[in-house]
DNA sequence: CCTTGCCTTCACACTGATGTGAGGGTTTCA
DNA sequence: TGAAACCCTCACATCAGTGTGAAGGCAAGG
């Protein structure tokens, strides 16, 4: 598919799809008239990396790691692809997402305390006339 | 205490600090000479603000949140300085900080699923005599 | 007094992720 | 043939968050 049907069908502006073939995130062939052409598995890699990056991945850890979550279930690569340094790689990009995920987890909590001490229970509705905010 | 210090203590370079006041998300008093002068709260403050900004707040919502997370246990601020504008967007920032959580376990989950399919067993230790990782 | 090490403001620059538009080719359809 | 709707590259702009350095004031100590 061409670069315009990619975008309608992950909502992710064609400026983008062409920012991230520049990362090296997406690899489309081209058409002999210089298009990009993308195939099936592209609409998942995009909500992919976008998900990613929303999450405050860099471009250069999502370009580590995508190679290895394109599959939904299977799994494509040969073991023997799996370099131990690759291994390592690996388990070093998994640790930060860990610290990553365990970062956005305290301040949520954080959030979530706060929230709860400043307004324990939910007002039901209006009951003065006044509005006081 | 002076800038430098509070810079030390949290670890925050200088150039950030004052650029936390020029957002309006720090006021340090002024000696007479014009030093900035923090206060013991703004090391917590400054914490407070770096988890928010790494969370994927932006300066305008943690400007908006700050003065009412500043006591570590206690809030001094009434509660209805708390706008329900502010407390849906409070409660916006935290789903979405859920949502990057979910992606990026999701994600995490993945990289160690295939990595436990790739390598079923983690090798124990080495146990011929070269040190190969 | 002079150096050293704080501090001040100002300001230009970079990065990553994005928006936007110019200038121009291609395909399709009337 | 011409307009519409695609596509291309290039490039400048924005925004938040930073780095960095210049030019200078203040304070303490030899």
């Amino acid at each position: 598919m061409m670069i315009g049907e990619l975008s309608r069908r992950t909502g992710v502006p064609t400026r983008l799809l062409r920012y991230y073939e520049e990362q090296d995130l997406l690899h489309p062939d081209r058409a002999v008239n210089g298009y990009r052409d993308y195939g099936e598995t592209d609409v998942r890699d995009v909500q992919q990396i976008r998900g990613l990056l929303d999450s405050g991945l860099t471009t250069e850890m999502i370009r580590a790691i995508l190679p290895y979550l394109s599959g939904p279930d299977e799994i494509h690569l040969p073991p023997q692809c799996l370099t131990p340094q690759t291994a390592a790689l690996l388990r070093g990009e998994i640790d930060r997402i860990q610290a990553r995920i365990d970062c956005l987890a305290r301040n949520r909590d954080r959030l979530r305390a706060y929230l709860t001490v400043v307004q324990p229970v939910v007002q039901p509705v209006v009951q003065t006339k006044g509005e006081d905010l």
